[in-house]
DNA sequence: GCCGTTTTCGGCCCGACTGTTTTCAGTCG
């Protein structure tokens, strides 16, 4: 068992403990060891073996064992019972926004509610009014709260999505007779949120069986939707659907370019294949009956004779692509990378071989929006500046809290001197890796920021975020975050689109007008590549790169191994199009010392 | 349940907001 998963059962653990009615305190150590087994740097099972684990700050004498007992055995018999003990869909509840571990327990208690179903059916009877503390606009809240998270729940974030298709993707791709194999659908796609999740395969005949079983087998399917030859349809634990289509390896290619999408792209794809004298689909190229010739018909005559298998006599199929890069070739088409089929713009783009170079996980230098244990992070500036620098980066930025954002630990003006003296000397041992000082400073509500311009001023970045009174109407929120813009030491605007710790939790604004705000006061919009914020939409991307508003790439990571996250910003930004020239995390390490000076000057 | 010690138990982060109250509890970040 990974730390991740020890993580997971210990938040669940305070959880199932607040739902129980304990002490408080009690909870929260659960949700604090949580935490910090998080941010380990070495592995769980060796510090349990060995008993150091109780030596981690915040893991005492009872929580050890727990853990000791969960990486040994797997299992954790004080979890199996407490989580036995109360019904399952009171930790869904827990999902609807304003309904806490209080409530659920008062509801189950006094009303039997122990579902969301049950929870919607009492609202709107009225019940709930009947109770103490709760009146007609808690049921109504409870109702948008239920709606919301239905929402929701129908599309993964694709970080989500990214993990279970990787799971099932590992287990079909090794079995035997499996000759290709790729994630295709919307996640190819990188778009932020995911439907469901298709797995393209190619395989001999004679394991196609083997393949299927393996796959409706996996032990993270929960029901069997569909299971035949060609297809194979899931429910996975975690909710989202998950297909596996296994085509004949000729077919290859053709069917990851239809499973990929998005069908816009693909309608424009078979128009121009129609264009040519072709039909094309899942299968592959198909001619068209005499008459439907149209006027590159003659050149697609030729081109089918140039393959080998489409000269034998009355064959229907014209299968002379083995890769997709094929395919956009006889189509006379630059390869198109699955983040721009969306049918705006990249085949008129690929036509006259203009498409963007776009940016790649391999250009990122480094990042500017890390937590440390200054504030609400659980690793030292050291190991996070580590572990940038394991990823081959050459510079980290720390933005801790700002002193308002008490539940993060902020820092006071005090701790931030504190802090600046500790990169100073870390900075004085290396001349090749930089730490960069930054803060995330709250944006309050009246657009004011948390920190005196004269403490501002001490950084050498700021990025100022929005962290309190969500409920705003647009346009006050829009106002206030763009006056936050205007102060000359801010640098770049934090997780803009305010999908916050929680995928519940939002916020409305008007990002076209902070776009335009931002290109007119010379400000950075980050894309936040936390897993649960990806936070701009790669329309948007595209809008700022109209607008020359440059993109930071910012993991928001609040551990050492947070940082990959930054996997998810590049995959937003390269679907908007984005390249090198339009994402600040791609300077060098002596660029990025001068645009940061330029910046203050 | 953890921490830190004033070594045997008291304190544990806090301010805003909401909906319900008429002074407060629950939720959130």
């Amino acid at each position: 068992m990974d730390k991740n998963r020890v993580a997971e059962i210990l938040d669940e653990l305070g959880t199932l403990l607040e739902l129980k009615g304990e002490n408080p305190f009690k909870c929260r150590a659960y949700h604090n060891a949580s935490r910090a087994i998080s941010g380990l740097t070495v592995d769980i099972k060796t510090l349990a073996e060995s008993g150091e684990i109780r030596n981690v700050k915040g893991i005492g004498e009872a929580i050890a064992e727990k853990i000791t007992e969960l990486v040994t055995t797997e299992k954790l018999k004080y979890y199996d019972e407490l989580k036995s003990s109360l019904p399952e869909g009171l930790m869904k509840m827990l999902g609807i926004q304003g309904v806490g571990p209080k409530k659920v327990k008062l509801l189950y208690e006094k009303l039997k509610i122990k579902s969301i179903e049950d929870l919607e059916k009492a609202c709107k009877a009225g019940k709930l009014a009947t109770l103490e503390g709760f009146g007609k606009k808690t049921e109504e809240n409870m109702l948008a709260g239920i709606e919301v998270l239905r929402k929701r729940s129908t599309k993964s974030l694709c970080s989500v999505a990214e993990l279970a298709a990787q799971r099932m993707f590992d287990v079909v791709v090794k079995q035997p007779g499996v000759i290709r194999a790729e994630i295709a659908g919307s996640l190819r796609r990188k778009k932020e949120t995911i439907g469901d999740i298709d797995i393209v395969a190619s395989a001999r005949r004679s394991a196609v069986k083997t393949v299927m079983k393996s796959f409706t087998s996996h032990e993270d399917v929960e029901r069997v939707t569909g299971e035949g030859e060609t297809k194979s349809s899931v429910v996975l634990k975690s909710g989202i659907n998950c297909d596996l289509r296994v085509v004949d390896d000729a077919e290859f290619p053709f069917a990851l370019n239809y499973f990929t999408g998005s069908k816009e792209h693909n309608v424009r794809m078979r128009g121009r294949a129609n264009d040519y004298g072709f039909s094309l689909n899942e299968y592959g190229f198909s001619k068209l009956e005499p008459g439907e010739k149209s006027k590159h018909a003659v050149r697609a005559a030729q081109e089918a004779q140039m393959a080998p298998k489409a000269t034998r006599g009355k064959v229907k199929k014209i299968v002379a692509c083995k890769t997709e890069e094929d395919i956009y070739r006889a189509l006379d088409l630059a390869y198109v990378p699955p983040e721009l089929r969306e049918d705006t713009g990249e085949l008129e783009a690929a036509e006259k071989n203009t498409l963007p170079a776009l940016v790649e996980e391999k250009d990122i230098n480094g990042t500017f929006h890390c937590h440390t244990n200054y504030s609400d992070g659980a690793n030292t500036i050291l190991e996070m500046a580590h572990a940038a620098e394991k990823l081959g980066w050459h510079y980290l930025g720390i933005a801790d809290h700002s002193k308002i954002a008490a539940y993060a630990n902020g820092l006071s003006e005090e701790r931030v001197k504190k802090q600046h003296k500790e990169i100073d000397a870390l900075n004085q041992k290396r001349s090749d890796f930089r730490i960069y000082k930054g803060t995330e400073v709250d944006i309050l509500p009246s657009g004011d920021l948390d920190f005196s311009d004269k403490v501002l001023s001490s950084f050498e970045y700021v990025v100022a975020s929005v962290h309190s009174s969500f409920k705003m109407l647009e346009a006050e929120m829009t106002k206030r975050v763009i006056k936050a813009l205007k102060n000359k030491y801010v640098t770049m605007l934090g997780h803009p689109t305010g999908r916050l710790l929680l995928q519940r939790d939002n916020y409305p604004i008007d990002m076209i007008a902070v776009i335009n705000a931002a290109s007119d006061y010379g400000k950075i919009i980050e894309i936040n590549a936390h897993p649960l914020r990806l936070d701009l939409d790669w329309r948007l991307c595209s809008y700022a790169k109209k607008k020359n508003v440059k993109i930071a790439i910012n993991p928001d990571a609040h551990v050492t191994d947070g940082l990959t996250d930054v996997h998810y910003g590049v995959g937003i930004a390269r679907k908007g199009w984005l390249e090198k020239k339009d994402v600040i995390n791609t300077l060098d390490l002596k660029q990025m010392d001068q645009f940061l000076e330029s910046l203050r000057s």
